[in-house]
DNA sequence: GGGTTTGGTTGCGATTGGCAACGATCGGGA
DNA sequence: TCCCGATCGTTGCCAATCGCAACCAAACCC
């Protein structure tokens, strides 16, 4: 098997990884609320874990533009998932923080994906899931650049 | 570190790698072809490595709804990177398969970025590399029963 | 103080894909 | 052979997503 081959193999299930992910999203999203949408389940998971953050900082974590990021945030302000209040530091800024409802909602979800990927990763031995980690964050990297 | 902490990092980063992969996915398509879609890029590098192929085998792999792979395939043939004859064996079906010109173009934009990636991964050998591609594909299998 | 930068909102449009209805064809069993 | 269900593909409809750009307000800096 030569480096060519290797390397289509990998954007190979790349692009598998990418629809999957895509599904399994969707129906996490939906667990944590009727109408949560898949993207901004990714949105609120990250408030969720990460304190108040401000919109701005989602923006450069995410790559994404800041149009998608203030709606999705009203998105999740809709479904009172989360609490907007402004900045004391900076005027311009609002900090984002989830809701009890929301914290509660995560939870129980999060609490049942706990389950399922220990089964499904069960196999996985701690040193093999974060070695996996790492060279995925490697890999990462060197897509930056493109 | 706990095994639940690792899987909290795994799932940042393949958010990381998905937003990437899109963009880079973006920026090879228009490699190819000036309005060629990013995600008719994929089905057509697909059809370009394995020969002739019905649209059907497609939506299979790409786990995908067939109208939208039906709309792609019109796509890709509107610019002339794919040709469509009728299968021999199954009158239902029609055999897909990449043009003189979408096999030059895919051949140019091919050789660049395997240059690319040669710099990007320069750093792994080959056995990292396949060993990663291994990983990956045993992640994608876990994720397959969600 | 005034120009520039930053944080966020909004309108617009392109891309993408799920769902469902449909016509044509195939295949297997009565 | 004929018919019923399954399969292949097309199309209309619609929701989700995101990039771009124009815009406002606040902050920053010289």
């Amino acid at each position: 098997m030569t480096r060519a081959d290797t390397i289509r193999e990998l954007e190979q299930e790349v692009g598998v990884l990418i629809r999957r992910v895509r599904r399994v999203i969707g129906v996490r999203a939906r667990a944590v609320h009727e109408s949560l949408q898949p993207a901004s389940y990714l949105i609120l998971a990250h408030i969720n874990e990460n304190g108040p953050v401000r919109a701005s900082s989602i923006v450069e974590l995410f790559e994404i533009d800041k149009g998608a990021i203030s709606r999705q945030v009203h998105h999740l302000m809709e479904l009172g998932l989360i609490d907007r209040a402004p900045d004391p530091d900076d005027g311009r800024a609002t900090l984002l923080k989830v809701t009890d409802e929301g914290s509660r909602r995560m939870k129980d979800v999060a609490d049942h994906r706990r389950k399922m990927l220990d089964e499904q990763l069960g196999d996985w031995t701690e040193q093999e899931l974060s070695a996996f980690v790492s060279e995925l964050a490697r890999y990462n990297a060197s897509l930056s650049d493109f």
